[in-house]
RNA sequence: GCGGAGGUUGCCGAGCUAGGUCAAAGGCGGCAGACUCAAGAUCUGCUUCCGUAGGGGUUCGCCGGUUCGAAUCCGGCCCUCCGCACCA
């Protein structure tokens, strides 16, 4: 583990030096963020892969130049951590295992289950992990301003976010109304993805029924059926109950209504003033006929032991015309019921008799039926009230008209059964009063609008996503009432939720290390105010520390690199950006954002409950922090997917380990450089090093160390192919390319550049302006000539089977030259009459620009010694009969033995 | 269905926004060679087909079109992946 030493040994010189603590100065300035962690576990290569890109591109734009601020927080709000402690609390064996393997990771074995009780407490797992997470960071060796970090419910952020959402509701941002969540009636409380067993991995949404009331025809209480196609209402033949379900008798908004016992509990949540009123018989159902609303049609109820009491309201409609679920029931039960036909798809009824057959199962001819007449179908023209209609705009027509004649309710039913991960049913309940920004505000979108304009983003086509995320969003639920985090300063009861709290908190990085001693009582609206706009006030806080946060925030705000996942997409980032264009100037709007590709595993998803989630620690103390970040930058394009696998890391270990070893011959190399080739050399490393810096400059991270490390190394080899020290070639340019290097490889270029016996860290050195003179270029162009004559001389060697010992070069005369050039500009005046055919035939593969006999004399050694032949050069003399050179592409003979 | 991305030579993956210099970068895998007692690592060459001279043929999801010329532009079709929310 020696690298494990060494890597730490830097990391305490960075941080004695305070190298990373960045302050305003007269140079331009970098912001870049990335999202904070959510503090509930250890991080994972997924983060991992984010937060290394971050920081390669920090102290590559501190190489260029840059004043760079690279900040971290940690995200504690939120109801996740809550639920972990409340698990822990009820000894929920999935979870204490899971947390004894993340302590393990960081604990010695004896301190686990200490630990683990204390998380009993969700502030101790919060800071628990944020400090480890501190730690990994640390040791991957991450350029961090570490003065200025903060968590999401520390007391003075709260405050700024209170600030955000006073400043929200002036600006008439927050609303509150009627929502519907996912809940568990038992716990009385909201659930989260997190609280649903297999929530992750098989997701839980809620869906919109209609319930649609059949008044019975003698009595005053109506059958509750539910549908998602309220628009087959007028194709309806009969209705189903389950027999061995209770159905019970409810009055909802004072209506009488019979439903499923089951579904009862979800009816006392979703209306209020909802009450059970007695049992009703399944005889006394089905001995009665309940009419369709909207018509003058009677049906009948059948029992059928097919239908689920605790589907929604456990009972169904049938429309054994348009649903093949519905035919199907029809023919088991041998039922003699017509069905009623109202929907048209391609100009003709649409049957559910002719997909029964045509698929595997009932249930996909269903799925199939059901898509095919809701994108396509039109309803028949004679149908009332909807007669012509697609079926989509029919559907909501239906739902009004039902709701006017007071036969239909709006029901909320979970996509999938769902239960708790303690094994307690999930239903969907009504919050009545939940809190919302209201992000659907015309101008306020505008606004946004015009910013994301002008920011980059990194793949560019996500920028037209954004645009079609910012015209889509509307009320978002910014409050819950449970979980960490800061209660809504216009109504504390309400916490603020997770990513409602994360939107502007990058602006509070500006700052945050300089109010840390101001008792968080002082703080008001106004002092936020201050700092961020142009408030001039007299304020009653010491003068120096607001104006240095002040000018801070004025420095510094603008992020101008955010680097985070595509899945942040049409939440966080929507929310970031809406955020900043409610709230702040112009010049303060986030300029930049960066989408990194996903990371998978072995081929396959990264997930928590796979198991298959490989902590950031165990990769660190692995393989240790430049070879991970070696990894990183090398192995995929930041945009494009990874696939962590064990063979692809030994790949680029041998790379580290090569450059360790050029590194290392290259600090003082025994022999001495031949003048020639090292020049060249050193002219490519110039050319390549443009390049990386282009390359950087695009986000090309992979590219960008392609051209830097692969290129290098296959210069490097050549020069050995030909008998020269590689390791005087590192020596000449040893110094930039240790900066250059430094941005992947920190620790690795900190301890050459010691050795080296340079003064100060690499880590904050820059690299200096780099230009290709016109003498560099042609050089460049020489040795690409002698390539491609190596290259052909190969091609013939191979087809001729020739191994030869000399090889002889004719190459075109200065007056061929002019006559060829005559010829392919169409002039046919020339001399050598008998080249216009074979002129004519090559033009676009010919040079007339480069000295080929200057090319030859000065590399020709490279042909001479990797093919292992005298050359021999000559000018054409011919009379331009027979195989004649051309400019830039000589002719070649081989004189030599055949093989084989 | 809507919106987005994409289908490239054994695999992964560039190029395709500025059409020719693209048989098409790079990596992996495979084959051969060098080094080595051997293996591994490393380096070199080859890796669509034909060819005893750097050439030619056929390729970039499918079908058409524009053009002297298309992997690259246009139209249509087929297929794959992602998002469609209140969850961090």
């Amino acid at each position: 583990m020696m690298f494990m030493d060494e890597e730490k040994r830097w990391q305490e010189e960075w941080e004695r030096g305070g190298i990373f603590h960045s302050e305003p100065d007269k140079r331009k300035k970098f912001l870049i963020t990335v999202p904070w962690p959510y503090t509930s576990g250890p991080l994972h290569v997924g983060h991992g892969r984010t937060y290394t890109l971050a920081d390669i591109i920090a102290r590559y734009k501190r190489m260029t130049g840059y004043n760079v601020l690279f900040p971290m927080g940690f995200h504690e709000s939120g109801t996740p951590i809550g639920s972990i402690s409340e698990k822990i609390k009820r000894n929920d064996e999935k979870t204490l295992n899971m947390y004894r393997k993340y302590i393990s990771e960081y604990e010695n074995i004896d301190r686990v289950e200490e630990i683990l009780e204390s998380f009993k407490d969700p502030l101790t797992v919060a800071n628990y992990f944020a400090s480890k997470i501190v730690n990994d960071f640390k040791a991957l060796g991450y350029s961090i301003d570490w003065r200025r970090t903060f968590r999401s419910i520390d007391p003075l952020y709260s405050k700024f976010v209170e600030w955000q959402f006073r400043k929200l509701g002036k600006l008439g941002h927050l609303t509150q109304g009627s929502h519907p969540v996912l809940f568990s009636s038992e716990d009385g409380n909201a659930v989260g993805e997190d609280d649903i067993e297999d929530g992750d991995t098989d997701k839980v949404s809620i869906e919109k029924f209609t319930m649609v009331l059949f008044k019975v025809s003698e009595g005053d209480y109506n059958l509750a059926a539910c549908s998602l196609r309220p628009e087959t209402l007028f194709a309806i033949t009969n209705l189903w109950i389950n027999p061995e379900a209770t159905y019970l008798l409810m009055n909802v908004e004072n209506t009488k209504i019979i439903v499923s016992e089951q579904a009862s509990k979800k009816i006392l949540n979703q209306f209020a003033g909802s009450k059970v009123l007695c049992n009703i018989n399944n005889d006394e159902i089905t001995q009665k006929q309940f009419q369709v609303p909207l018509t003058n049609r009677t049906v009948k109820v059948y029992e059928n032991s097919d239908i689920d009491p605790e589907q929604a309201s456990g009972v169904v409609y049938s429309v054994p015309g348009h649903s093949v679920m519905d035919l199907h029931y029809m023919n088991r039960l041998a039922l003699n019921i017509d069905p009623l036909f109202i929907i048209e798809t391609n100009g003709s009824e649409s049957k559910a008799s002719t997909y029964i057959s045509q698929f595997p199962s009932i249930k996909e001819a269903n799925a199939a039926i059901y898509r095919k007449e809701f994108y396509e179908g039109i309803l028949k023209s004679d149908v009332p009230l909807i007669g012509g209609r697609k079926v989509k705009e029919a559907r909501e027509i239906m739902n009004e008209k039902l709701a006017q004649a007071k036969s239909g309710l709006t029901f909320y039913e979970t996509s999938r059964k769902a239960r708790t991960r303690d094994g307690k049913p999930v239903i969907v309940s009504i919050m009545h009063d939940q809190w919302f920004i209201d992000y659907s505000e015309l101008i306020w979108k505008e606004r946004t609008r015009k910013y994301v304009e002008k920011m980059s983003f990194h793949p560019e086509f996500y920028r037209k996503n954004m645009f079609d995320i910012i015209d889509w969003i509307e009320e978002r639920a910014c409050a819950r009432k449970r979980g960490l985090g800061t209660p809504l300063p216009q109504d504390r009861a309400w916490v603020i939720e997770s990513l409602s709290d994360s939107t502007i908190y990058p602006a509070f990085y500006t700052f945050s290390h300089l109010i840390k001693d101001i008792p968080d009582s002082e703080i008001t609206d106004s002092f936020f105010d201050y700092i961020t706009g142009n408030e001039t006030d007299v304020l009653p806080w010491k003068k120096g520390q607001i104006e240095n946060a002040k000018r801070e925030f004025e420095y510094w705000y603008g992020v101008d690199q955010r680097i985070t996942s595509a899945s942040h997409m049409s939440n966080h980032l929507v929310f970031y950006l809406m955020n900043h264009a409610a709230l702040f100037n112009e010049s303060y709007q986030p300029k930049g954002i960066s989408i990194v590709g996903m990371v998978i595993s072995n081929g396959s998803k990264i997930s928590k409950s796979k198991g298959n989630a490989i902590s950031l620690l165990d990769v660190v103390n692995q393989y240790g922090a430049d070879l991970f970040r070696l990894y990183v930058a090398l192995v995929a394009e930041m945009d494009s997917l990874l696939d962590w696998n064990e063979t692809e890391i030994t790949n680029i270990k041998g790379v580290y380990e090569s450059l360790h070893s050029l590194l290392d011959g290259g600090l003082a190399p025994v022999n001495k450089g031949d003048g020639r080739y090292s020049d060249l050399f050193k002219i490519k490393f110039k050319k390549h090093t443009l390049n990386f810096l282009h390359k950087m400059d695009e986000l090309q991270v992979r590219n960008a160390y392609v051209e830097i490390v692969y290129e290098v190394i296959k210069d490097l080899n050549e020069l050995s192919n030909i008998g020269l020290d590689k390791y005087a070639a590192v020596n000449e340019i040893i110094e930039d390319w240790i900066k250059i290097l430094s941005c992947v490889l920190p620790h690795m270029c900190e301890n050459y550049w010691s050795k080296l016996g340079k003064s100060g860290f690499v880590s904050k050195t820059q690299l200096d302006r780099i230009e290709l003179t016109e003498n560099d270029i042609l050089k460049i162009n020489y040795y690409e000539y002698l390539n491609s004559l190596l290259t052909d001389i190969r091609a013939i060697k191979n087809i001729t089977r020739i191994n030869p010992s000399t090889i002889r070069i004719t190459i075109c005369s200065g007056e061929m030259k002019k006559e060829i050039k005559m010829v392919t500009e169409g002039d046919m005046n020339v001399s050598m009459k008998n080249i216009i055919g074979i002129v004519r035939k090559n033009r676009g593969k010919m040079d007339f620009d480069i000295d080929e006999f200057e090319a030859l004399s000065l590399y020709g050694q490279i042909i001479k010694t990797t093919l292992n032949a005298e050359l021999n050069v000559e000018i054409y003399k011919g009379d331009g009969k027979g195989k004649i050179p051309m400019p830039g592409r000589p002719l070649i003979e081989l004189e030599g033995e055949r093989i084989g």
